[in-house]
DNA sequence: TGAAATAATGTAAGCGCTTACAGTAACCGC
DNA sequence: GCGGTTACTGTAAGCGCTTACATTATTTCA
């Protein structure tokens, strides 16, 4: 096994500094005093050499990777920017980078998740993208994890920062049916198991139930929380013969509001007139839609940036348990009939 | 120096199972042969013990990283989400993790890139975010990289993948000219030393040129690509008491024409009666937008999804040069004045 | 049938760092 | 003026893997 080819080392920096590699070492880690003027040749022959640590050599030694991994159940749709973007500030600022994968807990049986002990100092779990079990067997051996857009399972006291789902949809929802006197309200589910599907459906019920309107497994479609799902579903929907049967849709969020936006339109639906559509998330780009969109707006950015500041937080052993729920708040434009 | 808390270790996989480390090492990375029955015996071991080999180990030794770095200027734009997903889904069916940073070149001087020979196996690098002199010296030093929207300095033969920008540009903006017959048309600037920009800029120039209109430059403006800037550009603009100095926008980017919109909205322009506006990139929402974007669709997944495939290709030494230059396509919906 | 190739495995030397341990020299307080 | 600190530095043992080299058993083929 030859050296690796041209690489400056710790060695060549000692060398060309007249001191040992644990004084260079102690000085680049800042963990031992080094004299003045033994830093200041050091700073000097670094520069010149150009001298980078090897990451590999010094996670080994230091079982640190100095790395933190972000694991989502995709990665195409905009909400992941605002929360990606968070992320990576934070973790720059403390000197981390950030290692992104997908990967779904419906793949558990074959491929092993690809972020773990193995590969980073902690992990942001973003939703059902690992199961309960991977969950434990990643806590029990004292792995950093906060969770993002989902809490802990019983009995898993792990950090998790997630937004406030129910009340706010049932403040949108009851919106419709007060100001807007909407009675048979179309509802896209978002993907199964996710918290954020669970409890925007539960506030769903509850504004329902509130004002006297029987829930109807009739208006529910599958949305998924996609554009193309929720065009493709509402399509269907008209297609088999509902054209009447709904006066205003709660998308589930934005991206899918988007899909019934555009598939109302094709078939000319107006919006407002006609059907109301409100979403959740409060995409960037949802006060620019045609009609803009009434919704939930979700501090999605600073969800990424507490996530990291709580994993960080793990990292230097600040133990923290409990989960970060932000406030959301109904953000009325003119897809609800509102006139603005 | 104790051992690692609890992690299992390929030393305890070759002692369960009655063989050598290197025995399970090859089995592992299959690059020798092994009896049939040594590895159902190690495939069966390794399960149970839940095996995972040590990422740093692994690159210590073996010098390689299984990491390719993404180098971006920035990350909140709708537009990185795409090109993100594009280069993971790719690293991710090859086995690679993808390690995200951002940098720029401004910084140099103070900070070296985060990303690099130390730390990943090959580089994707967006635009500007490196110095020429950093290309150069990673290059130098045989590193893999590939360009994303830039092409290779002078004299540095690094592959690189990009989308046309003059010329959908030039027929753009002479759209704008001879089917809507605008003479006095504002032009946002994008970032400085991006080439994007500066390709924008000359197919902007050349289309004015083209039909006799000449280039003011009383009417460009610095947008940056984004909508913020764009929007604050516009309103200063305006301030200055050129309400009726442009009958048309073309924004530099979708962020920017959003901005653009944004601002013309509020100061009681119609779009595209009063003004017409017109961006690039055909973001996702830029069809949803109201009016519906007319702008140049740029195949930005596609972009992420052949960059990372040539990085791959460097990776396992098919050497490769040159500039992939996707095309790129005019997409015409209402903002400009068409009547669809 | 014997020489040479091939298959399967083991031994041990690193990969480039960090850090426990040890040591020397200067300093401090009484 | 002496024990106890404190400041700084060096030596060397790993961290958990990969792989060159060596070894033995099994085939292959002239």
């Amino acid at each position: 096994m030859t050296r690796r080819s041209n690489a400056v080392t710790i060695y060549d920096v000692a060398k060309q500094a007249g001191v040992s590699v644990a004084t260079v070492s102690r000085y680049i880690n800042r963990n031992a005093p080094v004299s003045t003027e033994v830093a200041e040749r050091l700073d000097r022959v670094m520069a010149e050499l150009k001298y980078l640590p090897h990451a590999a050599a010094r996670h080994l030694a230091s079982r640190k990777t100095g790395l933190i991994g972000l694991l989502l159940t995709n990665m195409h749709n905009d909400f992941f920017a605002p929360l990606v973007s968070g992320i990576e500030q934070m973790a720059g600022q403390h000197g981390y980078n950030l290692l992104v994968a997908t990967y779904h807990s419906d793949s558990r049986g074959s491929v092993p998740p690809p972020l773990g002990t193995h590969n980073t100092d902690g992990l942001l779990v973003f939703a059902d993208s690992l199961t309960d079990e991977d969950l434990a067997r990643l806590h029990e051996g004292g792995f950093p994890i906060v969770l993002i857009h989902r809490t802990p399972p019983a009995s898993l006291p792990l950090p998790s920062v997630t937004v406030e789902n129910k009340s706010a949809t049932h403040r949108l929802v009851e919106h419709l049916i007060l100001q807007h006197n909407k009675k048979r309200i179309l509802f896209l589910r978002g993907p199964i198991h996710q918290e954020d599907s669970y409890w925007r459906e539960t506030g769903y019920r509850s504004a329902l139930e509130a004002h006297g309107i029987e829930f109807d497994e009739g208006l529910v479609l599958v949305g998924d929380f996609e554009r193309e799902i929720a065009y493709n579903a509402l399509n269907q929907f008209l297609a088999n013969g509902n054209r009447d049967a709904f006066d205003a849709v709660f998308a589930g969020d934005d991206d899918a509001a988007i899909g019934v936006i555009n598939a109302l339109k094709e078939h000319g639906y107006r919006i407002p007139e006609d059907v109301a559509v409100v979403g959740f998330d409060d995409l960037q780009i949802s006060a620019f839609l045609s009609p803009p969109l009434t919704t939930v707006r979700a501090p999605t950015e600073t969800v990424g940036r507490i996530a990291a500041e709580r994993l960080l937080g793990l990292l230097n052993n600040d133990i923290s348990y409990g989960t970060t729920l932000l406030p959301t708040e109904i953000i009325i434009r003119r897809s609800c009939g509102c006139d603005l």
